[in-house]
DNA sequence: TCCATTTGGTGGACAAAGTCAACGATTTCT
DNA sequence: AGAAATCGTTGACTTTGTCCACCAAATGGA
């Protein structure tokens, strides 16, 4: 019943990530794309070319501010996107190599961050957790 | 090495919580305190009589948010402040009667949220998974 | 004791992210 | 063909987040 500890637990654990990886951006994000570029150019590289409106509910924004992100990415080299073949309406998204290459640094600044706050936790316990979080957010039945 | 899907499954985790919670928030926040001040509101229920600065390193807000979101609920009426006896430039903060039953129906709704979405996880899972975050989270050497 | 330094809280100004509703261009369904 | 749904874009607006300067109180030496 009370898992309202659960709930606030996960909030301070983002902040916490969102804390240590800003104190340090400055290092390794020199391309400015900030916390939500981040996020999407690391969902790109996991994703490959998908459309604007997967790649929106992959990461669970606002299909218009994902537009104007990508804008962004795109202004600075780093996505391009593409009308589909098959469907004129959806545009299809990916990396280009130099947003492949900013992606590297982000892997190696998030896997180092993410690493240094569950130091204390083993390995088989990431795993059980990676597990869980996949589970609980398999049926995407939202928006 | 490749924790970057943790990360991203956390924030989609996080924001899927957000979501869940905010579709439903016109039935249970009636108070509209909003996100912010829901996570106040129940850390307090938590700490009981903090000082201001010591629920600002708790929720992981910056203290000038932590002054403005205090003071928003103040004057809904959910929360007190008094000076501390023993430090003049402390303000403990805590809950008002009206401000625990607002705690009480956010709670309910929290962890309605938090059941749907870890439905398909087992209790002992979710034991795990809270103690897992409290030891991430107990070295609290930020900011 | 006096002064420099830290600590707790407030305020202002601005940047970033989220929210909502409307719209044009397709596609799909019947 | 026509109605309805889907995809992406845009505009306007609210909420959060971030940074920095500031005052008041406490602390720690010389």
């Amino acid at each position: 019943m009370p898992d309202i500890e659960l709930a606030l637990l996960i909030d301070r654990f983002m902040r916490r990530i969102h804390f240590s990886l800003q104190s340090k951006a400055h290092v390794f994000d020199t391309s400015k794309v900030g916390p939500g570029g981040g996020i999407v150019l690391l969902t790109l590289a996991e994703m490959g070319r998908p459309g604007l409106q997967e790649l929106t509910k992959r990461v669970a924004r606002d299909k218009s501010q994902m537009t104007r992100t990508i804008r962004s990415l795109e202004t600075k080299g780093l996505v391009m996107r593409e009308a589909s073949e098959h469907d004129a309406r959806v545009t299809l998204v990916s990396l280009t190599e130099a947003g492949e290459q900013v992606v590297e640094d982000l892997q190696h600044a998030v896997a180092d961050t993410i690493g240094e706050i569950l130091g204390v936790v083993s390995g088989p316990e990431k795993e059980a957790l990676k597990s869980l979080l996949e589970r609980a957010l398999s049926d995407d039945a939202h928006q």
